[in-house]
DNA sequence: GCCAACGTTGGC
DNA sequence: GCCAACGTTGGC
C-alpha cells in the first residue's frame, strides 16, 4: 500500500466535483509528464490512498482523501481529437499517457493549507516534495510517516464551550 | 549530446 | 500580473 498526493486546480476538477460525481470517483487523466505518468503507471496500485490538493487557488492545500480505485489504464483522452489533452504523437497500440480511477473518500473541510504544510517543512515534512522549491510535479509519493503526520494537521471540529459569564448562578 | 528558446506551472 | 523554476523542443 502506497500512498500519494495528486494536484488539481479546483477551476479545472475540484474537490467538490468529485464529490457529487457517480459514485464519487473520477479517471484521473490529462497527466503530461512523464515522471508523473511513471508514478501512475508503475507505481500506483488499486487500493492506494491520495491527497486531493488544490493548486493555482486563493487556498492552495490539501483537500481531500481518495483510493486508487484502478490502477494505470491508457489514457483514452490522449487519443480523442477533441479532447484538450489530445496528443497527436500518441500511438494506440503504444500508449504513451496513462490515467487512474480515483474515488473521494473523504473531504477535508477545512482544507489542510499549503501554510500550514509549511509549518513543518524544516521537521516532520522536509522531504515533501509538494513543498520542495519550484516542484511542478502533479503526481508525486508520500511516505507513510509524511501521510500520517499531514493527517494529524486536521483540525477538530471546535465544541462550542459555555462561556464563564454564561454560567448560570 | 549540448543548450538556448520557449511554454507551463504555481505561489504570491 | 509577475516571475522563478522546470520540462520540452529543436537546431547544431
Amino acid at each position: 500500500m502506497n500512498y500519494w498526493l495528486l494536484k488539481s486546480e479546483p477551476s479545472v476538477f475540484g474537490i467538490d466535483e468529485l464529490a457529487k460525481a457517480p459514485r464519487k470517483t473520477t479517471s484521473w487523466e490529462g497527466v503530461r509528464n512523464f515522471q508523473a505518468r511513471n508514478f501512475m503507471r508503475d507505481g500506483m496500485a488499486k487500493g492506494d490512498q491520495a491527497f486531493f490538493y488544490h493548486s493555482s487557488c486563493d487556498v492552495p492545500g490539501v483537500a481531500g482523501i481518495v483510493t486508487i480505485v484502478r490502477a494505470g489504464y491508457p489514457d483514452g483522452s490522449a487519443f480523442d481529437p477533441d479532447s484538450e489533452y489530445y496528443d497527436p504523437k500518441c500511438i494506440k497500440d503504444n500508449p504513451t499517457w496513462y490515467a487512474v480511477d480515483v474515488r473521494l473518500d473523504e473531504k477535508l473541510d477545512p482544507a489542510i493549507t499549503l501554510e500550514t504544510l509549511r509549518m513543518h517543512s524544516t521537521r516532520e515534512l522536509k522531504d515533501l516534495l509538494i513543498l520542495r522549491r519550484g516542484n511542478r510535479l502533479s503526481v508525486t509519493p508520500v511516505t507513510k510517516r509524511e501521510w500520517d503526520f499531514i493527517l494529524s494537521l486536521r483540525e477538530v471540529p471546535t465544541r462550542v464551550r459555555p462561556r464563564p459569564n454564561s454560567v448560570k448562578k
